[in-house]
DNA sequence: CACCTTTGGTAACATATGTTACTAATGGCT
DNA sequence: AGCCATTAGTAACATATGTTACCAAAGGTG
C-alpha cells in the first residue's frame, strides 16, 4: 500500500464516451452501417466492396495486393473475390510468371458498379464533411493522417501497438 | 451523352486510401484489434468488454440502456451479458417494478476485471495520443465531436444518414 | 376488465468471420 | 539436380454475429 507507484492514472479517470479508441471505432461502426446501403442496392457485401473498390486503383492487382492494402486477411480476401468473380464482376488469371499469384481486375459490368457505388459513397463523404469547414476538414485530415501513422506503427512482427510495456515495466 | 448533367464529381476522384469514411473504418478496425489485447488476458471478447465497461459507468444499468449507449444491438449485449453473469463479473436482477427489465450491475471480481483492463486502455490511449500535440489533441477532440454528431445525426427511423437523396433526384 | 400495442429480452436459425492446417508453386543453397 | 524454406491461396472446421420470430410483462384504450 505504501509502494503504490504504478500506473500514474486512476481508474475513474476512464469514461467510456470519452474514450479516443472507442469513439473512432464506434464511429467507424456506424459509417460502415450506412455506407453498406450504397453497395448493398448493387448485390455487394462489405469484403466485396472492399476488394471492388481496391481491385479499381489498378488496371490488375494480385490478390496478396489486395490483403495488403486493406483491413482484411488473406481468406476474407479469397472470398469475396471468388465471389465477385461467380457474379461475374472481377476476372481471375493465373499469372503465367508466378503461378502461385492470381491477376485480379474489373470486368466491364465490375468497372460499372464500381462506379455506380462510387458516386454514392463520394457523396456521403460529401455530405458526412459538410459538417466541417474547409479549414477543419483539412485539419482533420492531417491529425488522421498522424493518428494513421501512430496506429499502424506496429510492435516488431505481432502487428499490434505494443502497449504493454509502459505498464507492465516495474 | 449530351444530356450528362448528372452527380457533379468523376468517378476517377474516388481514391480507397484518401476516402474518409474508409479511414476512419480502417483505423478502427486496428485500434479494436490493438486494444483487444488488452481484455484478451483477462478472457474477455470485445462485446464482452464493451458490456462492462458500460455498466462500470453507473452502480446499476438496464440492459436496453447499454443497447442505447454502445453500437450493439440486442442480442449482442445478451449474450455478452450472460457470458459475463456465467464467469461471475455482472450480477442481474430483474426489476421488480417493471418484470421486463433486468438490472445489471459489476460483481467485487467484476469490477476488479474493469479496473485492471481499464488501466492498460488508457495507457494504450495516451500512447496513440502522444503522435498529436495538447493542441492538436484538443482540436481532433473537436472535429471528432462534429463529426459524430453528423454520423449519428439519423434519418427518421433507418437509423442512418440519409445520402442517397442527394444523389436521385432529378 | 378484456383487447390490442409496445417493450425488454431470448431462442433458434442462417450467415459471416476467424483459425488452423494443407496444397501447390517458387526460390535459394549446397 | 535435390532439398528445405517461403509464399499465394484455399479447405474445413470452430466461433461469432446478424435475423427472424417468439414469449412474457406493461401500458394504454374502449
Amino acid at each position: 500500500m505504501s509502494e503504490n507507484c504504478g500506473p500514474s492514472f486512476h481508474v475513474n479517470e476512464f469514461v467510456l464516451s470519452r474514450f479516443a479508441p472507442y469513439r473512432i471505432v464506434a464511429m467507424g461502426h456506424e459509417l460502415s452501417r450506412c455506407l453498406s446501403r450504397a453497395y448493398a442496392g448493387e448485390g455487394l457485401t462489405i469484403p466485396e466492396w472492399r476488394v471492388l473498390a481496391t481491385i479499381s486503383q489498378a488496371d490488375a492487382i494480385a490478390a496478396r495486393d489486395v490483403v495488403a492494402n486493406t483491413p482484411m486477411d488473406k481468406m476474407a480476401v479469397s472470398r469475396a473475390t471468388t465471389s465477385l468473380e461467380v457474379k461475374g464482376l472481377v476476372c481471375r488469371v493465373t499469372d503465367p510468371k508466378d503461378r502461385r499469384v492470381s491477376s485480379l481486375s474489373l470486368s466491364v459490368s465490375g468497372r460499372a458498379v464500381f462506379e455506380r457505388v462510387a458516386v454514392l459513397a463520394l457523396s456521403f463523404e460529401k455530405k458526412l464533411l459538410s459538417a466541417l469547414s474547409l479549414e477543419e476538414r483539412e485539419s482533420f485530415d492531417k491529425l488522421l493522417a498522424k493518428l494513421e501513422r501512430a496506429t499502424y506503427t506496429v510492435a516488431p512482427e505481432s502487428g499490434v501497438l505494443d502497449f504493454a510495456t509502459e505498464v507492465n515495466k516495474e
